[in-house]
DNA sequence: TGGCAAACCATACATATGTATGGTATGGAA
DNA sequence: TTCCATACCATACATATGTATGGTTTGCCA
């Protein structure tokens, strides 16, 4: 052996850029070599050239800092509206509570998240307080969930397209199907997900 | 009014420098003046600077990249782990199915990810294939959620200390209520989220 | 023993990057 | 008009950073 155990500092150089990848910042050559002492930038190098090699890292040749995960890391912040009335929508995307963290979405879709309120879709598994992130589109295929403006305010149900007829289906037989005239009903988005947050700070907060 | 429309490039400047940062690297400097064309990278600079003046970045001097937003800490991706035997858990870890973007945890909280199984939990709105973002932690209190080790096999349950008793409650009366030797229960971490995704991709993949 | 690879060091160089100083053009207000 | 702020440009400089070349030490193995 030599200096130290084969690979054990390679380990430890791996997971120290890893770490700060995932912080948000991948560190310099330099910094690593400083993070552990090395005199000579040189063996930082080395150790990150043999990380590359083995695929365990990538790397952006002549870019500061341009070491990155094999995946794709990143994320797009999804704004957090509390309610939503007819025509605000707009304003109330600028105006959030928060931001939640989510997978970057396809190019060109939008996406904002609405706390779900009542107990209409218990039966899909949604309960009061839980978080819909909602990808705006103006239709949506019959079977989905989705956000539409009813009675001047944002609700959560399954679309039905059936013989022509369009209905907002509730997922609990405590609540009435509602069939608005389908040139009135207008359609938010197609709620891609749902989350419960059981432990507080749930989400990023929208000013410093 | 000079030569653009005050506020409207410095808000396109924002929104590319935030962009990039919640992709995982911020810009620098002079890719901020590349992107907008500026003949000079006094022009970003001072924009940036205006930035960081209003309060809307937080900036490192001397850093490259040194641009953050003020919601500082960024994100962290929790490892998606498929199924948890009993031991395996560091082990399955370091090979996650990919990863999912979360709020930062505090300090030294460690945080995984399991696809629910089964319908034990239905009650407590927690359908098979969702997914259960866990704190690690050997303990917890009486009525959270928890991932215990029970047949050699990680399941999510209530858990209900009474009397002395340890007892792990499914939320579905087809289901019967567990009750482990209090020695013998391993107890992997809390839930502190659920998530059910309609759509997908839901995770950042894992390899490239 | 010699060869070899891994791990580390020393130094140098080109480029990338942050920073500073001074200037020009436009439009609004005193 | 003059003054000023905003937005922009031109250029220069110091530092940060990526990269390259060659050398040293250690331990393994033929």
């Amino acid at each position: 052996m030599a200096y130290t155990t084969p690979g054990q500092t390679r380990e430890k150089v791996f997971r120290l850029v890893r770490e700060r990848i995932l912080a948000g910042l991948p560190p310099t050559v330099r910094e690593v070599q400083r993070a552990f002492g090395f005199q000579s930038v040189q063996t930082a190098r080395e150790h990150l050239d043999a990380l590359v090699a083995e695929g365990r890292l990538h790397k952006e040749p002549g870019r500061s800092r341009g070491f990155r995960l094999p995946f794709a890391s990143g994320f797009a912040l999804v704004p957090l509206l509390g309610q939503v009335q007819a025509g605000a929508l707009t304003t109330a995307i600028e105006n959030p509570e928060g931001y939640l963290p989510v997978a970057p979405p396809a190019a060109g879709s939008e996406l904002f998240a609405l706390r779900v309120r009542g107990e209409s879709m218990i039966g899909a598994g949604i309960l009061p307080g839980d978080i819909a992130i909602v990808r705006r589109q103006p239709t949506a295929d019959h079977g989905e969930i989705v956000v539409a403006m009813v009675d001047d305010e944002a609700t959560v149900k399954r679309l039905h397209l059936r013989r022509g007829r369009v209905e907002l289906h509730p997922e609990n037989p405590a609540f009435p199907v509602i069939a608005p005239n389908p040139r009135a009903l207008v359609i938010l988005g197609k709620v891609i997900e749902v989350r419960r947050y059981f432990e507080e700070p749930a989400v990023v907060e929208a000013s410093s």
